[in-house]
DNA sequence: CCGGGGGGTTGATCAAGATCAATTAGTAGG
DNA sequence: CCTACTAATTGATCTTGATCAACCCCCCGG
């Protein structure tokens, strides 16, 4: 594994200056006071992580709340060898605000799937400022629901839909995504896909060929969905499992 | 289905003042200003419930929050026909704070699992508390983040284990819920037991066989463990799965 | 031009658990 | 005591997805 701390040397930085109008404007710190802003970022830091990096380890103090910016990060577990992801942080979102919050080991560990960056600020900081600013504890309620609504959505899509389903339920969203034209790009590449719907990639090279069946064909990252219809009535999307809004 | 309404008209009725102490105590509401408990009290309800009653309805809107006073309650969730259960909330704690907070739809489905005392709570009352009492608004992110928390042990639980690991360490905690003796009585019916671990009565049956080899011996409800090292050492129980305590 | 490596695909096999069917056991009601 | 109902058990089979092995294809560097 890659050494985190030697990366850190090299690519993280105190927060200048230039980068704090745009955290500010992030919903978790918009209504806050602006010393108890300043008192937040003081320790903070912004990165960016190459893929595949660990960010955190399960059982781990949690020293960082950890806030997406871009890219993607995977929240996964591990026990006697065996590894499952549970959900995967989009941007613009944070992670373990839960075990920040209660100063709790971390249940999950955390790796980046592409190239990320990612602001760190002190969880020390954010249980001193949460106690004394209710606007700031009323916005980390506000983000924790969200989290909260967010595994267990994940969670539905996984438990209750077959891989297949999985997929082609990633087509529609990806399809709303690109405007709903009838062809688009996969944005990762394959066998990242399989991890983020939790399937291998050789299933998911023959989930791909099942889907054929509904009108859906692939050609290297560009999908074609010929009959909109048919995949909507097979895929049956929710909005209490895929509409991450609300 | 049994029609919840009726049960109601009998078996609920307002708060009366006799209830208010203990409700008082619990950790949610322990440090908030007494107006303000006053306020979330005057729409309040306690309930008994028998097993198997809905509460709740996933897609539904969150009119009440809900607090297990005694007996247990299974989130889950359905789609297409097919079901899964989420997560077992015992007491004394909330379900469905982030739903309450966010004025949004219900995410999952609630029944009782055994008779169950619960106290509802209007959702709206609850929300505007939250905005002008702080004590009571931190006292919703701690609620908050062990609900969280809570369900992110339980999807550990069901996805890294085989139902033979999680019969095991269902056993270890109830072991140490018997003071840690070597016999003692399963406390719910076996084909409940099997819901609760994720797996079919026939499996539970044959996990308890195979236990066997782990010096495990059931006759009906009495459950006898001879070997607590070797089932141990096969269980591998593990506090960042199963203490919910931290 | 050649060689190597990684992503992707394909086929065969395997394991976990669900499902279906049949049987047994325990218990409440008559 | 008999009967009917439900829980529990047992055996056989099926489904889903993982694993293992082989192969293709493309690109990049020497």
């Amino acid at each position: 594994m890659i050494n985190v701390k030697r990366i850190n040397k090299r690519n993280s930085f105190p927060m200048p200056k230039s980068h704090f109008s745009e955290i500010r404007e992030l919903d978790l710190f918009k209504g806050m006071g602006e010393d108890n802003f300043q008192v937040l970022m003081r320790g903070s830091y912004v990165q960016n992580f190459p893929p595949q990096i660990e960010l955190i380890n399960e059982g781990d103090p949690s020293d960082f709340l950890h806030i997406v910016l871009s890219g993607s990060v995977d929240l996964f577990s591990a026990w006697r060898g065996r590894e499952t992801s549970m959900a995967t942080v989009v941007p613009i979102s944070t992670f373990i605000l839960a075990a920040t919050i209660k100063n709790a080991p971390y249940l999950m560990s955390a790796r980046t799937l592409e190239k990320s960056r990612v602001v760190l600020v002190p969880s020390e900081n954010v249980r001193d400022v949460f106690e004394i600013d209710p606007v700031f504890a009323q916005a980390i309620v506000m983000e924790l629901a969200r989290c909260y609504r967010s595994v267990i959505k994940s969670t539905k899509n996984l438990k209750l839909r077959t891989s297949l389903e999985r997929l082609a339920n990633y087509l529609l969203r990806q399809q709303i995504h690109a405007n709903g034209a009838a062809e688009f790009d996969l944005v990762i590449e394959k066998r990242r896909l399989a991890s983020f719907l939790g399937m291998t990639p050789e299933n998911l090279s023959r989930a791909f060929k099942a889907l054929r069946a509904y009108g859906v064909t692939v050609d290297g990252v560009r999908v074609q969905i010929s009959d909109q219809y048919d995949l909507e009535r097979f895929a049956k999307p929710c909005p209490l499992i895929d509409d991450h809004s609300i």
